[in-house]
DNA sequence: GGCTGGCACTCTGCATCGAAGAGTGCCAGA
DNA sequence: TCTGGCACTCTTCGATGCAGAGTGCCAGCC
């Protein structure tokens, strides 16, 4: 059965979303120059441009004819249902291809020999490879939209928070509950936010709590520790003019524009509020830019047979922030990410796939969110959830 | 081997600061109030009761002869380090103890009818049940105290913190680290905090920020929509007078300290600040009251062959912090408590050992953390470290 | 009464073996 | 280009057998 177009997987359904990693900006390859592409090491991949050019030696092989590609699919498909490898037989059983077991297994041996499918043993079934997935998701999945209900309650959990902890706090469980995956959720980052009030308390002569509000809601604070003990008239002038300055403003313009404020107070004071100013921009801006929530880790548990040996190095990474900034940092701003196996840069993913996408309230992303699952997960499905939570999100901060 | 005393494990090292869960506080059994106590299932059995009102036939069987309890000492350590069921034999040539197999062999068959050790096979070794663990902690194991080196680490490492989030992340770090399991840290609790500071800012004119700091440092904040639009000038009165009443005041004082502030108001006025006032208790008490910091799940993957079956449940209830905040908030007041595998209310960490302890800033506790290991762990050394940090962490709270 | 050596017994763990089943690759023919 | 057939490979599973570890019990010794 081969129901859905190849040429355009996004013709029929949801937008064309998809960017895979590290894809040039440029030099669209197919009719759309938002559809799907093929990421950097496999260049010109794609049907408008196979002919042209065959820089790859196995590329050059390759005219994948439909049905290949219908067996791939299937293959994929299968794969991921059963978590078994999927023989020829069962295949042409399940898919009813119209061919004969034969046939479908000279088209597997095509796609094993182009990288797509390998084998655990000799006489085994296939299984998908990294490469396999990557077309799959490239050219043979759609990504599947939520049902009506899935939507409303959907809509119904993220629509009772109560703050921006708490809309984070809900995503990520939403997230996890839906893909049944590791769900990951950045806070809306303060590089691109906008300062909403900053205000400063002094608890002592000499220590100062800066507090920051973003448009989104989130709340930064820090301890300041002033050289000399300020006035508490002081501390109101810097408010004010702190506020006037930056209020509204994105935060990476406000480095420079209030970077003069110390002038603008007795020369005695300048060191003071220097250090405020500083401690303003290098704690809040660097250390605590990104913070990062996490659920599902339970989910884990269902990721294979070989178990503790896959599960170990993925809670490790879990654990490192740095790591899993690093791996939503690496979301195209454009569309939905897909990073499978090997492309995840850092190893302990390295048999997982990461499906990640930007969220924000207006038009523009604010932060990142997915999912960390094993490669063989149900990408039509997942990347659906995802989409979906990102935008509903997305609308409960703008409406805050 | 039988190098410490069996009857008072605490008379060498440390300070006697074991408490079983659910021991009444009243009957201390043994010569020191304050030391170690069995459960309430099972009453009287300690030397000062056993003989006087044989309560349980299990119990009435019991004098267990010191060298009884070696064995089953010894029977832990070296299951402890094995995973493996320990045999007679084994026993003997690893710990001297003076007899031969066949006298342990009776021993051993002694201390299974007693339900302190089990054979997981007929003829396989033994390896301790709860109540066998609970006995060695209670009455033959020794707090191991840290070293030197790893004390000053530990402070090293500590004193690096910036702030509370710092000091907490860095808290269970630590933790899991030193123990290799999964560690737990409750904030410091609002209930047992004083107010240090509040400040309300205006965001919108029926928006107002509530953000309260606490004099561990804590940071909560909280948006409040009024009624009707607030003056500046009523915020700032009301955020006087809030200061001055409950500034320095513990918690649980603040409502009744502040509850007529309406009062003092206008009358078109007093509805909205007894809004403030409302979402100043219900959410920062009720709500917010008590967040958890975790590290080291990866540290699960050591936990035992039968793998995925033991540890989705103990990552299912990782999850929940309910179930943590429970677990953590069964902590005895006055020192650490051990709970042992079925000792734990939740059904998910059956197999699974809570070793928790308070910490403060002074000489009361503000919070709790513990770590969560496998009923097979190693007590002496998990306590050790939980309490050494658990008083590190207390003092850079205070210095602070 | 408690400890010990000896002995028979049980059970796990491991390797070996063989049969069954699934799946492949290849080839000749339509 | 597809198909049916066939030989081959490799995994899986159960049965079998053996070695090792550990026990329980008993009779004898102190």
């Amino acid at each position: 059965m081969f129901d859905e177009p190849v040429s355009d997987p996004h013709a029929t359904g949801g937008e064309p979303v998809i960017d895979s990693p590290s894809s040039p900006p440029s030099a669209p390859s197919s009719g759309s120059a938002r559809a799907a592409r093929t990421p950097g090491r496999r260049p010109g991949r794609t049907p408008a441009t196979r002919a042209a050019a065959p820089v790859d030696p196995v590329a050059a092989v390759l005219p994948l004819d439909d049905r290949k590609l219908a067996v791939l699919r299937a293959i994929v498909q299968d794969y991921v249902g059963t978590e078994e490898p999927v023989g020829s037989k069962a295949l042409v059983e399940r898919h009813n291809l119209g061919v004969s077991p034969a046939t479908v297994r000279n088209d597997m041996a095509t796609l094993e020999e182009d990288g797509y499918i390998q084998q655990p043993h000799t006489s085994a079934g296939r299984i998908p490879t990294d490469k396999g997935y990557r077309l799959f998701v490239d050219r043979l999945a759609e990504i599947k939209p939520m049902s009506a209900p899935e939507r409303r309650a959907i809509r119904h959990f993220l629509d009772g928070a109560v703050d921006l902890d708490d809309v984070v706090a809900r995503t990520v469980r939403l997230l996890a509950q839906l893909t049944r995956q590791v769900a990951v959720v950045q806070y809306p980052s303060l590089s691109r936010s906008s300062v909403r009030h900053v205000e400063l308390v002094m608890l002592a002569p000499t220590k100062v709590l800066l507090v920051l509000i973003t448009n989104t809601g989130r709340v930064e604070q820090r301890m300041v520790d002033c050289p000399a003990p300020i006035g508490e008239s002081t501390l109101a002038e810097l408010r004010a003019r702190l506020n006037a300055r930056a209020g509204g403003r994105r935060f990476p313009e406000v480095p420079a524009l209030v970077e003069d404020l110390p002038l603008s107070f007795e020369p005695a004071e300048r060191p003071i509020v220097s250090t405020v100013l500083s401690t303003f921009f290098e704690s809040l801006v660097e250390q605590s830019e990104e913070r990062i929530m996490l659920a599902g880790t339970a989910n884990l548990t269902r990721f294979g047979h070989d178990f503790p040996l896959t599960i170990q190095p993925v809670l490790e990474a879990l654990e490192e922030q740095v790591v899993l900034l690093r791996l939503l940092g690496e979301t195209n701003d454009g569309g939905m990410t897909v990073r499978i196996g090997r492309e995840n840069d850092y190893e302990g993913l390295n048999s997982t796939s990461v499906v990640s996408v930007g969220y924000g309230s207006g038009d523009e992303s604010v932060a990142k969110l997915g999912v960390i699952g094993p490669t063989r997960m149900d990408y039509p499905s997942t990347m659906g959830a995802v989409r979906a939570v990102a935008r509903y999100v997305g609308q409960i901060l703008a409406e805050s």
